[in-house]
DNA sequence: TATTCATATGAACAAACGTTCACGTGAATG
DNA sequence: CATTCACGTGAACGTTTGTTCATATGAATA
């Protein structure tokens, strides 16, 4: 078996589709990609973005319930990264391919 | 440069969103793992999904518009296939990591 | 402890989405 | 050429989405 050509379970299925779902939004991938230049705090990704506090954080709050982000706590300020390798492989990889696409 | 920490362009981002958010939908992503498994008729789709002919078109067509899937006629019905190793790769690799999200 | 600063959150609203239903289309068959 | 068969498509409908506005929260500071 040249690709992985498995039937996916239903369960599978809903996941893999919420994720690309979050994935799906340009407000919520510059976040991202923001991200992927560095950690940065709610107030510096607003400006980074042009865009309001509030309609960031509701995004983040997205971005966090799927675990695509963290959070940690740095004085007064939250400070958000991305959660893990897998979510820097995967937009990594779309990006590299989006001209072919 | 480990990864590709490039900051991608405002077309680029557009570009890859609209690509996740196509890929966002349980039912269009079931349709594609469906092609995974071999090229399909509309009626074969619908039949393994358990939809109407209806609901499975209107997929099909946004499937089309984003280029993820192509058609070609064989007689009477329209045989749908997924439309480059582009999606495939990035499909499998998902599926592939759905347990660790 | 009262205040301030950074962020989160709830309600509201327009826009976009996915499905159903009814019908249109167009190639193949009789 | 009329009909049939496989599929596409438009309107309609309830649901979900992303933003704004106003306000709540909660850790830090005075």
């Amino acid at each position: 078996m040249k690709h992985g050509a498995f039937s996916p379970t239903e369960e599978q299925l809903i996941h893999v589709s919420a994720f690309f779902k979050v994935m799906g939004d340009p407000t919520r991938l510059r976040i991202l990609t923001a991200l992927l230049g560095g950690n940065l705090c709610v107030m510096h990704i607003s400006e980074a973005l042009k865009m309001s506090q509030s309609a960031v954080s509701h995004q983040l709050a997205i971005l966090r319930g799927a675990n695509l982000v963290k959070v940690s706590r740095h004085g007064k300020t939250q400070v958000y990264s991305i959660a893990d390798e897998h979510v820097r492989l995967i937009l990594d990889m779309a990006l590299l391919h989006s001209n072919e696409m």
